[in-house]
DNA sequence: CCATCCCGCCACCAC
DNA sequence: GTGGTGGCGGGATGG
Protein backbone atom coordinates (compact mmCIF):
# COMPACT_ATOMS: atom_id res chain seq x y z
CA UNK A 1 0.00 0.00 0.00
CA UNK A 2 3.14 2.62 0.08
CA UNK A 3 3.27 4.88 -2.77
CA UNK A 4 5.30 3.31 -5.81
CA UNK A 5 6.67 6.62 -6.44
CA UNK A 6 10.59 5.65 -5.49
CA UNK A 7 12.25 8.84 -7.16
CA UNK A 8 13.46 10.14 -4.03
CA UNK A 9 17.15 9.78 -3.66
CA UNK A 10 16.75 9.12 -0.34
CA UNK A 11 14.93 6.56 -0.50
CA UNK A 12 16.66 3.04 -0.53
CA UNK A 13 14.72 1.95 -3.05
CA UNK A 14 15.84 4.79 -5.38
CA UNK A 15 15.33 3.75 -8.48
CA UNK A 16 16.97 5.75 -11.34
CA UNK A 17 16.90 4.76 -15.07
CA UNK A 18 19.71 5.62 -15.92
CA UNK A 19 21.12 3.93 -13.35
CA UNK A 20 20.69 0.78 -15.57
CA UNK A 21 21.39 1.89 -19.08
CA UNK A 22 23.34 0.35 -21.73
CA UNK A 23 26.00 2.61 -21.31
CA UNK A 24 26.70 2.55 -17.40
CA UNK A 25 26.27 -1.48 -18.23
CA UNK A 26 29.16 -0.69 -20.92
CA UNK A 27 31.26 1.22 -18.44
CA UNK A 28 31.28 -1.34 -15.81
CA UNK A 29 31.46 -3.83 -18.83
CA UNK A 30 34.72 -2.49 -19.56
CA UNK A 31 35.70 -2.16 -16.28
CA UNK A 32 35.84 -5.43 -15.31
CA UNK A 33 37.82 -6.57 -18.62
CA UNK A 34 39.69 -4.25 -19.18
CA UNK A 35 42.23 -4.81 -17.29
CA UNK A 36 45.80 -6.68 -17.21
CA UNK A 37 44.99 -10.95 -17.71
CA UNK A 38 42.24 -10.75 -19.04
CA UNK A 39 41.84 -12.81 -22.39
CA UNK A 40 38.59 -14.39 -21.90
CA UNK A 41 35.00 -13.26 -21.52
CA UNK A 42 32.02 -15.84 -20.64
CA UNK A 43 28.70 -14.08 -21.55
CA UNK A 44 26.98 -15.62 -18.40
CA UNK A 45 30.03 -14.93 -16.06
CA UNK A 46 29.48 -10.83 -17.53
CA UNK A 47 26.08 -11.24 -16.72
CA UNK A 48 26.25 -12.56 -13.13
CA UNK A 49 28.95 -10.25 -12.42
CA UNK A 50 27.28 -7.00 -13.75
CA UNK A 51 23.96 -8.33 -12.57
CA UNK A 52 22.14 -8.18 -15.88
CA UNK A 53 20.28 -10.17 -18.05
CA UNK A 54 22.18 -12.14 -20.42
CA UNK A 55 20.04 -10.35 -23.27
CA UNK A 56 21.76 -7.12 -22.25
CA UNK A 57 25.01 -8.25 -22.47
CA UNK A 58 24.16 -9.42 -26.39
CA UNK A 59 23.90 -5.95 -26.97
CA UNK A 60 27.07 -4.64 -25.85
CA UNK A 61 29.08 -7.34 -26.92
CA UNK A 62 27.80 -6.96 -30.19
CA UNK A 63 28.31 -3.27 -30.36
CA UNK A 64 32.33 -3.64 -29.33
CA UNK A 65 32.78 -6.85 -31.58
CA UNK A 66 32.05 -4.24 -34.13
CA UNK A 67 35.02 -1.99 -33.43
CA UNK A 68 37.25 -4.70 -32.24
CA UNK A 69 37.63 -4.70 -28.55
CA UNK A 70 36.13 -7.89 -28.57
CA UNK A 71 36.52 -10.78 -30.91
CA UNK A 72 34.00 -13.90 -30.64
CA UNK A 73 35.80 -17.16 -30.11
CA UNK A 74 33.16 -19.90 -29.60
CA UNK A 75 29.59 -19.89 -28.26
CA UNK A 76 29.22 -17.88 -24.87
CA UNK A 77 32.77 -17.16 -25.58
CA UNK A 78 34.43 -13.80 -26.54
CA UNK A 79 38.39 -12.98 -26.41
CA UNK A 80 39.62 -9.85 -25.10
CA UNK A 81 41.37 -7.86 -27.74
CA UNK A 82 41.20 -4.30 -25.73
CA UNK A 83 41.10 -0.44 -26.72
CA UNK A 84 44.11 -1.01 -28.35
CA UNK A 85 42.71 -2.72 -31.19
CA UNK A 86 40.21 0.05 -32.18
CA UNK A 87 42.44 1.99 -34.37
CA UNK A 88 42.91 -0.73 -36.73
CA UNK A 89 39.01 -1.75 -36.66
CA UNK A 90 38.63 1.77 -37.71
CA UNK A 91 41.04 2.02 -40.59
CA UNK A 92 39.19 -0.83 -41.69
CA UNK A 93 36.01 0.95 -41.82
CA UNK A 94 37.55 4.06 -42.66
CA UNK A 95 38.85 2.28 -45.80
CA UNK A 96 35.64 0.52 -46.66
CA UNK A 97 33.36 4.27 -46.54
CA UNK A 98 35.53 5.61 -48.90
CA UNK A 99 35.84 2.55 -50.97
CA UNK A 100 31.85 2.62 -50.71
CA UNK A 101 31.49 6.18 -51.25
CA UNK A 102 33.37 6.59 -54.76
CA UNK A 103 31.14 3.71 -55.92
CA UNK A 104 27.77 4.87 -55.27
CA UNK A 105 24.89 6.81 -55.72
CA UNK A 106 22.36 3.74 -56.90
CA UNK A 107 21.02 1.71 -53.64
CA UNK A 108 24.03 -0.18 -52.65
CA UNK A 109 23.13 -0.59 -48.86
CA UNK A 110 24.29 -4.89 -48.35
CA UNK A 111 27.64 -6.27 -48.47
CA UNK A 112 28.74 -2.85 -46.85
CA UNK A 113 30.86 -4.96 -44.43
CA UNK A 114 31.96 -7.97 -45.86
CA UNK A 115 31.69 -10.99 -43.18
CA UNK A 116 35.33 -11.19 -42.66
CA UNK A 117 36.00 -8.45 -40.17
CA UNK A 118 38.64 -9.90 -37.55
CA UNK A 119 42.25 -9.53 -39.14
CA UNK A 120 43.45 -11.67 -36.14
CA UNK A 121 41.21 -14.53 -36.39
CA UNK A 122 41.63 -17.09 -39.35
CA UNK A 123 38.03 -17.08 -40.61
CA UNK A 124 37.51 -19.85 -42.63
CA UNK A 125 35.74 -22.68 -42.29
CA UNK A 126 32.13 -21.67 -42.90
CA UNK A 127 32.18 -18.36 -43.05
CA UNK A 128 31.41 -18.72 -46.87
CA UNK A 129 28.13 -20.49 -46.68
CA UNK A 130 26.06 -17.60 -47.21
CA UNK A 131 25.26 -18.43 -51.09
CA UNK A 132 22.56 -20.70 -50.54
CA UNK A 133 19.69 -19.46 -52.01
CA UNK A 134 17.12 -20.52 -49.33
CA UNK A 135 18.76 -19.72 -46.48
CA UNK A 136 21.10 -16.75 -47.30
CA UNK A 137 18.12 -14.69 -47.91
CA UNK A 138 16.99 -14.87 -44.25
CA UNK A 139 20.89 -15.05 -43.07
CA UNK A 140 21.39 -11.75 -45.28
CA UNK A 141 18.66 -9.98 -43.95
CA UNK A 142 19.17 -10.75 -40.51
CA UNK A 143 22.69 -9.88 -40.35
CA UNK A 144 22.08 -6.94 -41.90
CA UNK A 145 19.86 -5.80 -39.66
CA UNK A 146 22.34 -6.97 -36.91
CA UNK A 147 23.64 -4.55 -34.62
CA UNK A 148 27.02 -4.85 -35.04
CA UNK A 149 26.80 -3.96 -38.96
CA UNK A 150 24.64 -0.86 -37.97
CA UNK A 151 27.56 0.08 -35.42
CA UNK A 152 30.23 0.22 -38.35
CA UNK A 153 27.87 1.90 -40.54
CA UNK A 154 27.30 3.96 -37.51
CA UNK A 155 30.83 4.46 -37.55
CA UNK A 156 31.35 4.84 -41.88
CA UNK A 157 28.91 8.39 -41.67
CA UNK A 158 31.27 9.90 -39.47
CA UNK A 159 34.76 8.31 -40.95
CA UNK A 160 33.62 9.30 -44.33
CA UNK A 161 31.47 12.28 -44.47
CA UNK A 162 32.76 15.73 -43.70
CA UNK A 163 30.11 15.86 -41.25
CA UNK A 164 31.17 16.17 -37.47
CA UNK A 165 27.77 16.63 -36.32
CA UNK A 166 24.85 13.94 -36.98
CA UNK A 167 21.33 13.58 -35.18
CA UNK A 168 20.33 10.18 -34.54
CA UNK A 169 16.97 10.92 -36.64
CA UNK A 170 19.59 11.62 -39.33
CA UNK A 171 21.54 9.22 -38.87
CA UNK A 172 19.19 6.59 -38.99
CA UNK A 173 17.89 8.13 -42.77
CA UNK A 174 21.14 7.65 -43.65
CA UNK A 175 21.41 4.23 -43.01
CA UNK A 176 18.07 3.44 -43.67
CA UNK A 177 18.94 4.80 -47.81
CA UNK A 178 15.81 4.83 -49.56
CA UNK A 179 13.10 3.44 -47.32
CA UNK A 180 10.64 5.84 -46.35
CA UNK A 181 9.09 3.28 -43.69
CA UNK A 182 7.92 5.79 -40.69
CA UNK A 183 8.20 2.89 -38.37
CA UNK A 184 11.83 1.20 -39.57
CA UNK A 185 13.05 4.67 -38.83
CA UNK A 186 11.69 4.36 -35.04
CA UNK A 187 13.30 0.81 -34.87
CA UNK A 188 16.88 2.10 -36.35
CA UNK A 189 16.86 5.18 -34.07
CA UNK A 190 16.37 3.15 -30.81
CA UNK A 191 19.48 0.88 -32.22
CA UNK A 192 21.43 3.85 -32.29
CA UNK A 193 19.99 5.22 -29.22
CA UNK A 194 21.82 2.22 -27.81
CA UNK A 195 24.76 2.31 -29.69
CA UNK A 196 25.66 5.77 -29.13
CA UNK A 197 25.37 5.21 -25.29
CA UNK A 198 28.00 2.45 -25.53
CA UNK A 199 29.96 5.05 -27.75
CA UNK A 200 29.65 7.56 -25.52
CA UNK A 201 31.02 5.77 -22.45
CA UNK A 202 33.39 4.64 -24.41
CA UNK A 203 34.46 8.52 -25.27
CA UNK A 204 34.42 7.34 -28.97
CA UNK A 205 31.23 9.99 -29.41
CA UNK A 206 30.34 12.80 -27.41
CA UNK A 207 26.74 14.38 -27.46
CA UNK A 208 25.75 17.56 -27.90
CA UNK A 209 23.49 20.09 -29.41
CA UNK A 210 23.44 21.16 -33.08
CA UNK A 211 24.45 24.86 -33.09
CA UNK A 212 20.98 26.55 -34.74
CA UNK A 213 18.51 23.89 -35.15
CA UNK A 214 19.20 22.61 -30.74
CA UNK A 215 18.18 19.29 -31.72
CA UNK A 216 20.68 16.61 -29.58
CA UNK A 217 23.56 15.39 -32.43
CA UNK A 218 26.38 13.58 -31.68
CA UNK A 219 30.09 14.38 -32.40
CA UNK A 220 32.81 12.29 -33.15
CA UNK A 221 35.31 12.02 -30.86
CA UNK A 222 37.07 9.27 -31.87
CA UNK A 223 40.58 7.91 -30.41
CA UNK A 224 42.30 11.51 -29.56
CA UNK A 225 44.10 12.28 -32.20
CA UNK A 226 44.19 9.33 -34.10
CA UNK A 227 43.41 10.30 -37.76
CA UNK A 228 47.00 11.85 -37.76
CA UNK A 229 48.19 10.37 -40.96
CA UNK A 230 51.49 10.37 -39.14
CA UNK A 231 54.59 8.44 -40.96
CA UNK A 232 54.30 4.42 -41.14
CA UNK A 233 52.58 2.93 -37.60
CA UNK A 234 49.96 4.99 -38.28
CA UNK A 235 47.99 4.84 -35.19
CA UNK A 236 49.24 3.03 -32.80
CA UNK A 237 48.03 4.42 -28.94
CA UNK A 238 50.69 2.28 -27.34
CA UNK A 239 47.65 0.59 -25.69
CA UNK A 240 47.23 4.08 -24.15
CA UNK A 241 43.48 3.54 -22.33
CA UNK A 242 44.95 1.34 -19.80
CA UNK A 243 42.27 2.59 -17.02
CA UNK A 244 43.35 2.27 -13.88
CA UNK A 245 40.25 0.60 -11.85
CA UNK A 246 38.81 -0.48 -8.38
CA UNK A 247 38.21 -4.00 -7.87
CA UNK A 248 34.54 -3.80 -7.74
CA UNK A 249 31.66 -3.01 -10.04
CA UNK A 250 29.16 -0.44 -9.20
CA UNK A 251 25.74 -1.33 -9.78
CA UNK A 252 25.93 -5.12 -9.91
CA UNK A 253 23.01 -4.48 -7.72
CA UNK A 254 19.66 -6.10 -9.59
CA UNK A 255 17.05 -3.72 -9.38
CA UNK A 256 17.51 -1.21 -7.16
CA UNK A 257 20.26 0.06 -5.43
CA UNK A 258 20.48 3.14 -3.25
CA UNK A 259 23.11 6.36 -3.37
CA UNK A 260 26.57 5.50 -2.46
CA UNK A 261 28.46 8.58 -2.03
CA UNK A 262 31.70 7.03 -1.12
CA UNK A 263 34.74 7.20 -2.97
CA UNK A 264 37.57 4.80 -4.36
CA UNK A 265 40.83 7.41 -4.28
CA UNK A 266 43.58 6.08 -6.93
CA UNK A 267 45.70 7.11 -3.18
CA UNK A 268 48.77 5.77 -5.34
CA UNK A 269 49.55 8.84 -7.63
CA UNK A 270 47.91 11.67 -5.15
CA UNK A 271 51.34 13.54 -4.86
CA UNK A 272 52.66 13.21 -8.10
CA UNK A 273 50.78 16.14 -9.54
CA UNK A 274 52.76 19.16 -7.36
CA UNK A 275 51.72 21.57 -9.74
CA UNK A 276 51.46 24.02 -6.91
CA UNK A 277 51.52 27.84 -8.18
CA UNK A 278 52.75 30.87 -6.05
CA UNK A 279 49.70 31.31 -4.08
CA UNK A 280 49.20 28.01 -3.20
CA UNK A 281 46.97 27.04 -6.04
CA UNK A 282 47.59 23.76 -7.62
CA UNK A 283 46.76 23.66 -11.42
CA UNK A 284 45.48 20.49 -13.25
CA UNK A 285 43.55 19.91 -16.57
CA UNK A 286 42.98 23.18 -17.35
CA UNK A 287 46.15 24.62 -16.59
CA UNK A 288 46.33 25.98 -20.55
CA UNK A 289 49.84 24.63 -21.45
CA UNK A 290 51.56 27.31 -20.53
CA UNK A 291 50.59 29.21 -23.99
CA UNK A 292 53.50 30.48 -25.85
CA UNK A 293 54.89 33.53 -24.12
CA UNK A 294 57.69 33.49 -25.96
CA UNK A 295 56.79 31.94 -28.85
CA UNK A 296 58.06 28.34 -28.09
CA UNK A 297 58.59 25.77 -30.86
CA UNK A 298 55.30 23.81 -31.51
CA UNK A 299 56.97 20.62 -30.96
CA UNK A 300 57.18 21.80 -27.03
CA UNK A 301 53.79 22.31 -26.93
CA UNK A 302 52.52 19.21 -28.25
CA UNK A 303 54.59 17.24 -25.52
CA UNK A 304 53.34 19.62 -23.01
CA UNK A 305 49.54 18.58 -24.04
CA UNK A 306 50.41 15.33 -24.47
CA UNK A 307 52.06 15.37 -20.59
CA UNK A 308 49.19 16.96 -19.60
CA UNK A 309 46.88 14.51 -20.81
CA UNK A 310 48.96 11.57 -19.66
CA UNK A 311 48.51 13.37 -16.36
CA UNK A 312 44.32 13.08 -16.86
CA UNK A 313 44.48 9.68 -17.93
CA UNK A 314 46.52 8.30 -14.94
CA UNK A 315 45.12 11.07 -12.79
CA UNK A 316 41.81 9.59 -12.66
CA UNK A 317 39.59 8.98 -9.56
CA UNK A 318 37.08 6.29 -9.76
CA UNK A 319 34.19 6.92 -7.75
CA UNK A 320 31.66 4.53 -6.72
CA UNK A 321 29.28 7.30 -7.35
CA UNK A 322 28.08 6.55 -10.98
CA UNK A 323 26.96 9.25 -11.49
CA UNK A 324 30.07 10.90 -10.02
CA UNK A 325 32.00 8.38 -12.62
CA UNK A 326 30.15 9.65 -15.62
CA UNK A 327 30.37 13.46 -14.91
CA UNK A 328 34.17 13.08 -14.99
CA UNK A 329 34.02 11.06 -17.96
CA UNK A 330 32.41 13.27 -19.56
CA UNK A 331 34.99 15.79 -18.40
CA UNK A 332 37.86 13.76 -19.22
CA UNK A 333 36.02 13.30 -23.15
CA UNK A 334 35.72 16.72 -23.32
CA UNK A 335 39.22 18.11 -22.49
CA UNK A 336 40.75 15.67 -24.77
CA UNK A 337 38.46 17.22 -27.36
CA UNK A 338 39.95 20.42 -26.69
CA UNK A 339 43.00 19.27 -28.07
CA UNK A 340 41.79 17.57 -30.83
CA UNK A 341 40.02 21.02 -31.91
CA UNK A 342 43.07 22.98 -31.08
CA UNK A 343 44.99 20.29 -33.33
CA UNK A 344 43.12 20.49 -36.37
CA UNK A 345 42.78 24.56 -35.99
CA UNK A 346 46.35 24.32 -35.80
CA UNK A 347 47.21 21.96 -38.84
CA UNK A 348 44.13 24.04 -41.22
CA UNK A 349 46.18 27.70 -39.90
CA UNK A 350 49.36 25.89 -41.08
CA UNK A 351 48.48 25.00 -44.50
CA UNK A 352 46.31 28.40 -45.24
CA UNK A 353 48.80 30.50 -43.96
CA UNK A 354 53.14 30.29 -44.17
CA UNK A 355 53.33 32.63 -41.02
CA UNK A 356 55.02 31.18 -38.21
CA UNK A 357 53.02 33.60 -36.01
CA UNK A 358 50.07 31.82 -36.06
CA UNK A 359 50.51 29.45 -32.53
CA UNK A 360 48.75 32.28 -30.83
CA UNK A 361 45.55 32.22 -32.54
CA UNK A 362 45.78 28.53 -31.59
CA UNK A 363 45.90 28.47 -28.43
CA UNK A 364 42.95 31.60 -28.63
CA UNK A 365 40.98 29.04 -29.59
CA UNK A 366 42.03 26.39 -27.15
CA UNK A 367 41.66 28.79 -23.94
CA UNK A 368 38.26 29.48 -25.40
CA UNK A 369 37.23 25.89 -25.56
CA UNK A 370 38.65 25.36 -22.70
CA UNK A 371 36.79 28.27 -20.95
CA UNK A 372 33.42 26.42 -22.27
CA UNK A 373 33.91 23.34 -21.34
CA UNK A 374 35.13 23.90 -17.51
CA UNK A 375 32.23 25.95 -17.13
CA UNK A 376 29.78 23.93 -17.76
CA UNK A 377 32.08 21.27 -15.90
CA UNK A 378 31.83 23.21 -13.26
CA UNK A 379 28.30 23.82 -12.94
CA UNK A 380 27.45 20.77 -12.78
CA UNK A 381 30.31 19.22 -10.87
CA UNK A 382 29.11 22.16 -8.35
CA UNK A 383 25.42 20.62 -7.62
CA UNK A 384 26.67 17.30 -7.30
CA UNK A 385 29.57 17.69 -4.95
CA UNK A 386 27.37 20.38 -2.94
CA UNK A 387 25.77 18.07 -0.73
CA UNK A 388 29.04 16.28 0.66
CA UNK A 389 31.49 18.85 0.07
CA UNK A 390 31.70 19.42 3.65
CA UNK A 391 32.19 15.84 4.69
CA UNK A 392 35.11 15.71 2.06
CA UNK A 393 38.56 15.50 4.14
CA UNK A 394 41.48 17.43 3.98
CA UNK A 395 43.44 14.75 1.92
CA UNK A 396 40.43 14.22 -0.62
CA UNK A 397 40.60 18.14 -1.65
CA UNK A 398 43.98 18.01 -2.15
CA UNK A 399 42.70 16.17 -4.74
CA UNK A 400 39.94 18.01 -6.15
CA UNK A 401 41.15 20.89 -6.00
CA UNK A 402 43.68 20.56 -9.40
CA UNK A 403 40.89 21.41 -11.46
CA UNK A 404 41.04 24.92 -12.35
CA UNK A 405 39.20 27.27 -14.90
CA UNK A 406 41.21 29.77 -16.81
CA UNK A 407 40.34 32.76 -18.25
CA UNK A 408 39.97 32.79 -21.77
CA UNK A 409 41.77 36.25 -22.16
CA UNK A 410 44.38 35.81 -19.82
CA UNK A 411 45.34 32.84 -19.13
CA UNK A 412 44.91 32.75 -15.83
CA UNK A 413 42.90 30.90 -13.39
CA UNK A 414 39.74 32.21 -12.09
CA UNK A 415 38.01 29.81 -9.78
CA UNK A 416 38.39 26.66 -8.67
CA UNK A 417 36.11 23.43 -9.16
CA UNK A 418 35.55 23.01 -5.60
CA UNK A 419 32.43 24.17 -4.17
CA UNK A 420 33.36 25.91 -1.43
CA UNK A 421 35.78 28.21 -3.33
CA UNK A 422 33.70 28.34 -7.09
CA UNK A 423 30.95 29.98 -5.05
CA UNK A 424 31.93 33.12 -4.93
CA UNK A 425 34.22 33.75 -7.89
CA UNK A 426 31.00 32.05 -10.19
CA UNK A 427 29.52 35.40 -10.27
CA UNK A 428 31.92 37.43 -10.82
CA UNK A 429 33.27 34.95 -13.78
CA UNK A 430 29.49 34.88 -15.19
CA UNK A 431 28.99 38.17 -16.59
C1' DC B 1 5.14 16.65 -25.16
C1' DC B 2 9.24 14.81 -26.88
C1' DA B 3 13.66 12.57 -26.52
C1' DT B 4 15.33 8.42 -24.58
C1' DC B 5 15.75 3.69 -24.18
C1' DC B 6 14.63 -0.34 -20.71
C1' DC B 7 12.77 -4.66 -20.99
C1' DG B 8 11.68 -8.94 -22.43
C1' DC B 9 8.83 -11.45 -26.03
C1' DC B 10 9.76 -14.46 -29.37
C1' DA B 11 11.86 -15.73 -33.97
C1' DC B 12 15.98 -18.00 -35.49
C1' DC B 13 19.50 -21.16 -35.52
C1' DA B 14 22.64 -24.89 -34.21
C1' DC B 15 22.79 -28.81 -31.98
C1' DG C 1 13.34 -30.28 -27.74
C1' DT C 2 16.89 -27.33 -25.76
C1' DG C 3 19.66 -23.54 -25.35
C1' DG C 4 22.23 -19.66 -27.36
C1' DT C 5 21.38 -15.39 -30.05
C1' DG C 6 19.66 -11.18 -30.92
C1' DG C 7 15.75 -8.44 -33.75
C1' DC C 8 12.31 -5.59 -32.40
C1' DG C 9 9.03 -2.30 -30.60
C1' DG C 10 5.68 -1.38 -26.57
C1' DG C 11 5.48 1.62 -23.36
C1' DA C 12 7.78 3.72 -19.24
C1' DT C 13 10.77 7.54 -17.79
C1' DG C 14 12.71 11.94 -17.33
C1' DG C 15 13.37 16.48 -18.75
Amino acid sequence: MSSPRESDPQNPNYYNRKDKSLGVLCSNFLKLYDRDGVDSIGLDDAANRLGVERRRIYDIVNILESVGVLSRKAKNQYSWKGFGAIPRALDKLKEEALRENSSTSSCCHSETVSSENHYGGHSNSQTDRQDKPSVSSTVDNRKEKSLGLLTQNFIKLFLSSKVALISLDDAAKALLGDLRDPTALRTKVRRLYDIANVFSSMDLIEKTHHPESRKPAFRWLGLKGSSKNGPATALDLNESKKRVFGTDITNALPKKYKADLSLDWNSNQKEQLGKHSSKGFVFGPFTPAKVAEGGDSENKNVSRAQDLEDLASSYHPQYRNQALSDLFGHYVAAWKSWYVEADEMKQIQEVNSTKPQESRNTFGVRRKHSFRVAKEFVNRWHDLWRPVADKLTDEMLSILLPFVVVDQNSGSPIFFVHPRCCEKHKSSADS
